[in-house]
RNA sequence: GCGCCUGUAGCUCAGUCGGAUAGAGCACCCGCCUUCUAAGCGGGUUGUCGCAGGUUCGAUUCCUGCCAGGCGCGCCA
């Protein structure tokens, strides 16, 4: 079912082809009308008129009353006016507006999703952190924003894989179990060691699970102490996204692109494009061919793996497994890889502005009492991702997370995340769905039904406050394909603001329910209808964002 | 030096393809619960969109330069 808007739009594109002789220009083949910041200009308007007046040579009012003239006669709409220099402004008719609540109750939770991706894969790689300590506030920011963009490519019909990318191999894996074995011998811990408390707590486990590594000798020790502390600590990270709600479909280890002959295999990949090249006794790609500020080196001249190699074998790993777009979800701090990956796609052979896409996360502070947290007795000089959570829970935690742009550096206030207020949108979101479901359960006491199979009489929702809630509750699908070919999932966090304000604003002016003994009416069977819509595209939204929509509060 | 990000109300921040009077929350003042959840709603006050040019019917948005802050520029990972 097309919405009143697409609809609106397909028929003013049809007017704009029969007026081209009188255009006497190229007319556009498609045409997004906008929301009107202010009521008074209507439901929908379009500045095409505006855009024609130059290229036509016509005046912009008279091309917009001849689009006036002729959409006027549309069942859809029931006032066409011109405003300003030129600017369309449409007022639907209530029936065509509010078939949109019929569209959302057949579809449920399927409303907003759209196939605007069909058939794309896509590899989200997200978080990929080092399996040698716990996951800290900028891994934390990627697990909400990672897990949400997935679900919002996936409603916009993508295919997609959660991929963590774990480091398990090179000198910080050494390190690492250096630092253990330290620890565990009571003797002192490398330079450039690992420092935090959970070193101690790993040393103690991995000591009373194996006591028989501390018989080991030298590197065998080392390697012992590696490869046990790893393997709790990667389960640590596992269990806590586990338990964060973000879940990944594949853990993919740095150290398997060594087996099986995958390195050199994918070397020869790259070799055959020919941007490979032996220097000084090393093996260079010539990413600056494609923009790069300096060549990389994959292998070093003393034979040994530079990290540019893994990153090569990885992207070239990724495109054999079929996926289409490589979304990358780095740190700020790593921005300087843009290039360098985008380099690498192009010597695959590669379309690095289509196959490569690379989100650059700042950093997050975070606040409690005004004062900024900066040390953690657990971590050692960090803030895990479950210090936050026991703080403010899983749903204030992902919903904060997600609601900024990834390139603004964000502050979380713990105080305010734990506050009940307008100050804390994921409560006032929240709120705003517990509210409806509570409306509905009265209106099913009193017998008022509502659903997709429920006759409703739409002519009735005139009121301002229900046509500005029906308006919008029509954005829903095209917010979703806008955060989805964007990358934006904080576009779905501001618009279930703004659907919940103006449900609540509606809630104020508009009664639901009969009042006291009074026999229900038609008027409130469509409301309740309504209210069943709201809660339906609120719910929905929250689901793309990983954070609950209670029934109760 | 080169590159990336940021600069919007007192504070925290929104603002896809350029559009009409630049928005929200907080803070401050005043109202609204003897009927659907007041974790809510309404009203009032708040701006040289960092600065200077350019492109055009129109620029917070696009281009150039400058200022300020953050970050990055290894045969480290």
């Amino acid at each position: 079912m097309s919405s009143p808007q697409e609809e609106l739009s397909a028929a003013i594109l049809a007017i704009l082809g029969d007026l081209r002789d009188f255009l006497q220009c190229p007319v556009p083949d498609s045409l997004t009308l906008e929301r009107p910041k202010n009521r008074d200009h209507g439901d929908y308007a379009t500045s095409i008129a505006l855009a024609l007046a130059k290229p036509s040579g016509k005046s912009p009012r008279e091309i917009a009353s001849r689009i006036q003239a002729a959409l006027a006669t549309s069942s859809l709409v029931a006032a066409v006016d011109i405003a300003g220099p030129g600017f369309i402004n449409i007022t639907l008719a209530s029936s065509g507006q509010a078939s949109v609540i019929a569209a959302i109750l057949n579809d449920g939770s399927r409303y907003g999703h759209s196939n605007t991706m069909a058939g794309v894969k896509v590899n989200l790689e997200f978080i990929s952190a080092n399996p040698t300590g716990p996951l800290h506030l900028g891994h934390t920011r990627w697990a909400a924003v990672g897990d949400s963009l997935g679900r919002v490519l996936s409603a916009a019909g993508a295919q997609v894989a959660r991929e963590f990318y774990i480091n398990d191999r090179g000198n910080q894996m050494e390190l690492f179990g250096a630092s253990i074995r330290a620890v565990a011998l009571g003797i002192e811990r490398p330079a450039d060691g690992y420092l935090g408390e959970y070193i101690v707590d790993l040393a103690t486990q991995v000591v009373a699970q194996h006591p028989q590594v501390l018989q080991l000798e030298g590197q065998e020790s080392i390697a012992a102490f590696r490869d046990y502390g790893y393997a709790l600590q990667l389960k640590q990270q596992q269990d806590v996204l586990d338990a964060f709600g973000t879940h990944f479909d594949i853990w993919f280890s740095e150290k398997s692109l060594y087996e099986n002959d995958f390195f050199n295999h994918s070397l020869q990949r790259l070799r055959d494009h020919g941007h490979v090249y032996e220097k000084e006794g090393a093996t260079w790609m010539r990413t600056t061919d494609f923009g790069d500020d300096k060549d990389r080196v994959m292998l070093k001249s003393d034979g040994s793996f530079a990290y540019f190699a893994s990153d090569s074998a990885y992207y070239i790993s990724k495109r054999e497994r079929g996926f289409d777009i490589c979304i990358y979800m780095l740190g700020a701090d790593h921005h300087g890889y843009v290039g360098r990956l985008k380099a690498l796609a192009a010597c695959a052979g590669d379309d690095p502005e289509y196959n490569i896409h690379v989100l650059i996360g700042q950093m997050v502070k975070i606040m409690e009492g005004g004062q900024e947290l900066k040390l953690s007795k657990r971590a050692g000089t960090i803030i895990t991702l479950e210090e936050l959570v026991e703080k403010v829970g899983v749903d204030a935690a992902r919903y904060t997370l997600v609601r900024y742009p990834v390139d603004t550096p964000m502050v979380m206030d713990v105080d305010i995340l734990r506050s009940h207020t307008n100050e804390n949108p994921v409560y006032y979101v929240q709120y705003a769905h517990a509210r409806i479901c509570a409306v509905l359960r009265n209106a099913a006491e009193l017998g008022i039904s509502f659903g997709s199979d429920v006759d409703v009489d739409y002519e009735l929702l005139s009121h301002p406050r229900e046509r500005e809630l029906i308006g919008l509750l029509a954005e829903f699908p095209r917010i979703v394909a806008g955060a989805a070919q964007l990358r934006e999932p904080h576009r779905i966090s501001r618009y279930v603001e703004e659907l919940a304000g103006v449900y609540h604003r509606f809630y104020n002016d508009c009664r639901v329910l009969p009042m006291g003994e009074d026999p229900a009416q038609a008027i409130h069977t469509s409301r309740a209808n309504l209210c069943q819509a709201t809660s339906q595209v609120v719910a929905n939204a929250l689901a793309l964002l990983g954070v609950r929509a209670p029934e109760r509060m």
